[in-house]
DNA sequence: TGGTTGTGTTGATCCAGGTCAATCGCAGTG
DNA sequence: CACTGCGATTGACCTGGATCAACACAACCA
């Protein structure tokens, strides 16, 4: 714990100098108007695993960048069903449902001894009312979660277990590539039953397919990390198994 | 045709005169900045079923408001397959998911001859930055959005068939409700395939699920519409059947 | 050192719902 | 009216993955 503390102390503390700035909320922000938002930003204290970030209902007072770390979503349903809604990486924003009633619709969890940095929401929307960029930046950003929302649905929808696990696998790998980390290696740092829950199958299934896969050769799985030795076999079975939709 | 078409122009042309303003964009907005909205909105032509309002990959140059009538929007993924994303009625926006980069993630399709609001993003963007009540209304209604995509990823993840059409039925009265209109019947003016698409089933299995809901005397369906008899046994199919996710 | 608990893997069985196919009913249309 | 075509319904069959259950393995503690 000691030498993960000390390497994070390391971080900057300011967006202008922050490696994630051109995933997160600063992207397109000029300096002038970088410095304001960053007066918002509270880098608060390390987040242990499995720690609350904020509550569904709860009412919404901050959103969250992930800074460092991992968390995920969870939401549960009036008849008290849990489903994770998304797994978020460094330079992800969490609590954007919140805006519709300024109440979160979501709980978001750390996945791991995790940082991130906590902004206000009403200083941010007098801020967004004062920078064009920024309110642009924000309606982007939204935008983008519904339009990945739109793929999940999609995943979700049509594939069958090896078609979900193979997309996870390849999203995963996806956004680790972009933010200029080894794509071929993707740690999964959540459970098999988180996994299991997110892509809606049994933890047993993503056992088996995970086997299969490495029995394949396509992958090679280690406890808590998966090296993908075979990108295209993976895309391959990430659509096959996916049924086609009657034409109306 | 020629009834339907003078029933439209009775239509107020204006939002503030609008029965779904308080739905819509204009909600929360005062009659001033109303007014400014007001002069941006295009209500054109109809537009007859199974016409593109917009097509997935095209740039962002409008969203629309359903005025009446009702709407899909559809996302065909790298692999060629489609998946009906939503369902649209009166007073709902469509484009959204255009913010991200200027493109359309969907296209959105008329289900019957229907009449829509054309608003042009580039004049709505730069009033969207001299009107904060209106940056805040479409930040509400995105998060809404996002917060409602979020149900229906639990809808399709954890419910059997029959919860996937009853939460369905439930879904589409509530939002007549919302708008006045009766809840208790509700058109179905989507095709069974289209149905089966947005809930990822088969249509046989749509059909079957339909009719059984019918013999327990829970729903009366004729044709295009569904009558629900009793809600609270809607209610209970809707959970029933939703597995419980193992704990993590 | 053995017990306990948490997490992941594997095996055996069963059923919801996908698949294929036949039939029906209604709306155009020549 | 017969014909055609689309959409919806119903039936019979079969399979993917949920379910139940046993087991493996590590970390942790008494």
């Amino acid at each position: 714990m000691a030498p993960l503390s000390q390497q994070m102390q390391q971080l900057s503390e300011t967006c202008s100098h922050c490696s994630l700035r051109y995933l997160c909320l600063p992207d397109h922000l000029d300096s002038h108007d970088l410095e304001k938002l960053e007066r918002l930003v509270d880098s608060g204290a390390p987040v242990l695993a499995e720690t609350e970030l904020f509550a569904q209902g709860e009412g919404l007072t901050h959103i969250y960048a992930v800074r460092d770390g991992s968390a995920k979503t969870v939401r549960i349903d009036e008849e008290g069903f849990e489903q994770i809604l998304g797994f978020y990486y460094p330079g992800d924003i969490l609590g954007f449902d919140g805006f519709a009633d300024q109440h979160h619709h979501c709980s978001a969890v750390a996945l791991e001894t995790s940082h991130f940095c906590r902004i206000p929401v009403d200083q941010l929307d007098a801020l967004v009312d004062e920078l064009p960029s920024l309110r642009q930046r924000l309606v982007r950003l939204m935008s983008q979660v519904l339009s990945e929302d739109g793929r999940m649905m999609l995943t979700l929808g049509r594939k069958d277990s090896e078609g979900r696990i193979s997309s996870l696998l390849l999203g995963l790998s996806r956004r680790r590539a972009l933010r200029g980390m080894p794509a071929s290696s993707v740690p999964l740092n959540m459970k098999r039953a988180d996994l299991a829950n997110f892509l809606s199958m049994r933890l047993e299934t993503v056992s088996r397919v995970l086997t299969r896969l490495q029995r394949a050769g396509v992958i090679k799985v280690s406890q808590n990390r998966v090296d993908i030795l075979d990108r295209d076999a993976l895309r391959e079975r990430s659509s096959r198994g996916a049924w086609v939709a009657d034409q109306s």
